[in-house]
DNA sequence: CGGTATGATTGATA
DNA sequence: TATCAATCATACCG
């Protein structure tokens, strides 16, 4: 999304990172993770020393201050505050990292606080040394307080440009600390098998649109015990990976159509039965999804339209949505995303063609058959 | 160790 | 702004 190529100020040697990488591979260089997208409003360029109000000092400052390394002594700042968020996610699996990213900042923070006050003495010190000298010189010669001010002003400029070097290399340090710590591509770990289990239960059962809502992916992260950018990248990476070798995931598919056609079928049976037993008005408690989102609709407009493939229901809830798509699935398995359901807004929101399809593939139902029938699942399309 | 799987990042896009 | 497409970097497996 964002980068901080706009720290200019930064060398660029820092910014980069060599990889030492596969053996023989020239070394390669990594693009500056995003780091620091929180100081988009330093994005100044131009840097002109000169002015008191330096603009790159103040960069500088905000940064620290940001990163909790100027700040008051603890808690630290936004890093902190991250890190603390993630952990309370109950992923201790990171919070360990984060502990120890911590503890190298606290290291670099006090660092800089030495660091700074020796140089804040050594200023005073030198200050009260050069003004014992002109005072001194002040008997043999006249010397204004101009002078003095100005040699003053000297020493301060020199001192302060001595600190924003200072400052320059602690966020140097920092920067490679955050690089090393939290560019989460250098500290990839695969998801659990349960969250994986989750995610693609959710995919193929959504396969018509597996775009899941805001709450879907909070609700998915939740169960998965990652963030909600986690599902997102997820999703973008299944969708992407599915429709570009739908035949490699053909399996897949089938499983966990298989596995959620069997939830389905329960919840088609208890909605039958409820319709028996009461009026046809009655919602199917027992909806199998992982999402049990109200509005459950009609279940058999929506059988109907799986034998019919033109859907033309009202509105219909997402749970019911999900068997028509496991459903759809099993039976003409064909890599399924090219149902009709286009009429439906509620299962538009995204980039539903007027296929009714995620990816604009022609329509049919051809679309692979991969192995012609690697499957089990009784395919009678017709009915 | 090499190939594949997979999570993350980036730039473009509508 | 969410998503796509390409790519990177690491994990995992034979």
């Amino acid at each position: 999304m964002e980068n901080f190529h706009h720290f200019s100020f930064f060398p660029v040697s820092l910014c980069t990172q060599r990889i030492v990488g596969p053996v023989g591979a020239p070394p390669k260089i990594i693009r500056p993770c995003l780091i620091l997208q929180s100081y988009r409003s330093l994005s100044i360029r131009g840097a002109q020393e000169e002015d008191p109000p330096d603009p790159q000092l103040m960069r500088l400052d905000n940064m620290l201050l940001a990163e909790g390394v100027s700040g008051p002594e603890k808690g630290g700042g936004a890093a902190a505050a991250a890190a603390a968020a993630a952990a309370s996610g109950g992923s201790s699996d990171n919070s360990i990292e984060h502990s120890d990213y911590r503890a190298k900042l606290s290291q670099i923070r006090q660092i800089y606080h030495t660091e700074l006050e020796k140089y804040e003495q050594a200023c005073n010190e030198f200050t009260t040394h050069v003004m014992n000298l002109l005072r001194e010189q002040s008997r043999t010669r006249p010397i204004s307080p101009k002078e003095i001010e100005r040699m003053v002003g000297i020493i301060h400029r020199k001192f302060s440009s001595i600190q924003m070097q200072l400052k320059q290399s602690t966020c140097e340090a920092v920067m490679i600390l955050r690089s090393r710590f939290l560019d989460a591509r250098r500290k990839r770990r695969n998801f659990s098998k349960q969250a994986t289990e989750i995610l693609n239960e959710y995919f193929y059962s959504h396969l018509s649109n597996p775009y899941p809502s805001e709450e879907a992916k909070e609700e998915l992260a939740k169960k998965c015990s990652i963030t909600v950018s986690q599902v997102s990248n997820w999703f973008g990476n299944k969708r992407i990976r599915y429709k570009k070798n739908i035949g490699k995931f053909q399996e897949e598919a089938n499983l966990y159509a298989a596995k959620t056609a069997v939830n389905a079928a329960h919840a088609v049976a208890a909605a039958v039965q409820n319709n028996q037993t009461s009026s046809p008005t009655t919602p199917n408690s027992g909806s199998s999804g992982s999402f049990n989102l109200p509005n459950s609709g009609d279940m058999y407009m929506n059988m109907q339209s799986l034998n019919g493939d033109s859907y033309q229901g009202a509105q219909v809830g997402a749970n019911v949505q999900s068997q028509v798509d496991t459903l759809r699935h099993v039976i003409n398995q064909t890599g399924g995303y090219s149902d009709a359901l286009g009429g439906n807004s509620l299962y538009s929101p995204h980039h539903l063609t007027a296929n009714g399809g995620w990816h604009e593939t022609a329509t049919p139902s051809s679309v692979t058959s991969p192995t012609e029938g690697p499957g089990s699942v009784n395919s009678d399309t017709s009915n």
